[in-house]
RNA sequence: GAUUCUGUAGCUCAGCCGGUAGAGCAUUACACUUUUAAUGUAAGGGUCCUGGGUUCGAGUCCCAGCAGGAUCACCA
């Protein structure tokens, strides 16, 4: 395929050539034995100087400045940048000059993979730094980097913001933006906390399917894919609730899942076709001890995060010191709407709705209307951490009946900074409750509500075998990401966003059949 | 899906009332032995997102499309 090359990339090619012309492999294959990294350097040099006489470091060049016989360098390791000084005459003790002239300061670029070996030393101005005895190139770069300068009081220089570059080359956005590289360190941090302190309580982490026939546990459209050794429909799944609780079920009696969950939905700054929720399910538990779970598991993951329970997102702390507040869902009403949704019927409600200017619409029943009256008048105020509990029935197809409420089930929904953070429940272990649930799903959709659950006869079958009481949770662990990270938009908190295709898409290429 | 803004050099951006393209960084060449957004001098680099239209003439005005952002509606 012809491509355009620009100038800088005939450039970056010749200089490729000339390398292989001079004997220079411009992509070794021996191990390159890396004694230190470049943030451990910096902090620990100016204790123990000793220590670092001798150092192989390697990473990407990200700048050169030419003194003439000598050149300071920037070196970029996973662990931050350090300030190489290369002098001729060390890269060079002979008589034959080229290896500095001609190979460091012609042939190597911005970008280049490097190797460099020398003794750790602090410059006139101050700046820890390696002064260089040895290189080795690493791997050539054929396209130009994009140069962002930063100066002594941090300010940036032609950053690259626009979010299209950043988020289709993110490799590229992740070498030239610390600040991205450390919110993807910190997803990791969140997500590998949670992980620790689900395996201390004894959890079981298990996977189960994504394609799936009977796409269940969630309402929402599914993407649909086809089996051809099978020739059946499968669907990703848009949750794995059903699945965790046939293991509750099947006897492990904590089971959780990191799981990639799909949904066939508009995409914007917080939806993304597949995200990540995580889902735990805990026999002998109900939702008050999970809420106790759940302000704990959260309260650790912040303060292993930044070493206290408070948050700055936007312009307000958020406060993750548990115990977090307790609001039903009827008292949210009560105070931010004044109304009492306890005795009122679904046509006060509609109108409590038109009063509001709320949009509903034919098949909303009292869940849905309840939920848009809630969404509208009481989920923006709960900025700090909040409970909501005890949800109308129709809404919850999975949850077991409220113990002491008529028509409310055992379930709570956690609130941070106005948005949905956490969903949990007492589960629905009644097979027969459950068959009935399904049925009023099955009458929703037919009055015209297309995101009515699908019925799941073999979780109705495994239902039957008896499962215990049982407590579990979806917490969203992209929101949570965006939160903790103080980031508007979730394209923020996922390497590879989806993107529509840039350029018209090729032919579609002939589905190989086995 | 609706509204609105944006798309110009590798990157960040100017470009007036319509007259065939500009800066900084990056690149190339030269100078300089501790620089800090290094500096100085010089040079090269463009499918102005795509396709139509108006016009003697379009980066600029009009229409359509593509991609992205923001706001709104729905979903997590």
């Amino acid at each position: 395929m012809e491509q355009q090359l620009s100038e800088q990339e005939r450039i970056r090619r010749d200089k490729l050539n000339e390398l292989r012309r001079m004997g220079i492999n411009p992509y070794p294959a021996p191990e390159y034995h890396v004694s230190h990294v470049a943030a451990d350097i910096k902090a620990r040099f100016a204790q123990q100087p000793e220590a670092f006489t001798q150092v192989r470091i390697a990473g990407r060049l990200m700048s050169m400045r030419d003194m003439g016989k000598a050149c300071f360098a920037v070196l970029q390791d996973h662990s931050g940048r350090l300030q190489m000084y290369v002098r001729k005459d060390d890269i060079c003790p002979g008589d034959d000059k080229s290896l500095f002239d001609i190979v460091f300061k012609k042939l190597l670029d911005i970008g280049d993979i490097m190797g460099a070996e020398g003794y750790v030393f602090t410059t006139k101005t101050g700046e820890i730094s390696l002064h260089v005895k040895h290189f080795t190139l690493l791997s050539k770069a054929l396209r130009p980097l994009p140069i962002v300068k930063t100066d002594d009081s941090g300010q940036s220089f032609d950053a690259v913001s626009d979010p299209e570059f950043r988020y289709r080359q993110r490799y590229v956005d992740l070498i030239i933006n610390p600040q991205v590289r450390d919110t993807f360190v910190k997803r990791s941090k969140i997500i590998n906390c949670i992980r620790r302190q689900l395996n201390a309580a004894g959890m079981l982490e298990v996977e189960t399917p994504i394609l799936q026939s009977i796409p269940g546990g969630a309402t929402a459209r599914p993407f649909i894919t086809h089996h051809n050794a099978l020739d059946i429909p499968l669907y990703l799944r848009i949750a794995n609730e059903l699945y965790l609780k046939r293991l509750i079920v099947g006897g492990f009696d904590g089971v959780y899942e990191f799981a990639k969950d799909f949904r066939n939905e508009g995409m914007d700054r917080t939806h993304n076709p597949e995200f990540t929720v995580l889902e735990f399910y805990v026999a002998y538990k109900d939702y008050h001890w999970m809420m106790q779970f759940c302000e704990t598991l959260l309260e650790q993951v912040v303060l292993d995060l930044y070493g206290s329970t408070a948050v700055q997102v936007g312009a307000t702390t958020i406060n993750f010191k548990a115990p977090f507040a307790r609001l039903s869902m009827r008292e949210a009403l009560l105070q931010h709407a004044g109304i009492d949704i306890s005795t009122m019927d679904e046509a006060a409600l509609r109108e409590a709705c038109k009063q509001r200017h709320i949009a509903t619409e034919a098949h909303m029943g009292r869940g849905k209307l309840i939920d848009a009256l809630f969404g509208e008048t009481c989920e923006g105020h709960c900025i700090q951490p909040t409970f909501i509990t005890d949800y109308p029935v129709d809404m919850s197809p999975l949850t077991k009946a409220h113990r002491s409420l008529p028509g409310y089930v055992e379930r709570f929904e956690l609130m941070v900074n106005g948005k949905e953070l956490a969903n949990a429940y007492t589960e629905l272990n009644d097979p027969l409750e459950q068959r009935t649930r399904f049925d009023e799903q099955l009458k929703l959709q037919a009055r015209g509500d297309d995101e009515a659950m699908f019925i799941d006869h073999d979780f109705l079958r495994a239902l039957e075998y008896a499962m215990p009481p049982t407590a579990g949770i979806g917490i969203g662990i992209d929101r949570l990401t965006m939160l903790l990270t103080n980031q508007a938009a979730i394209q923020e908190v996922l390497f590879f966003p989806q993107m529509r295709p840039q350029h018209q898409t090729p032919q579609t290429h002939e589905q190989p059949t086995t």
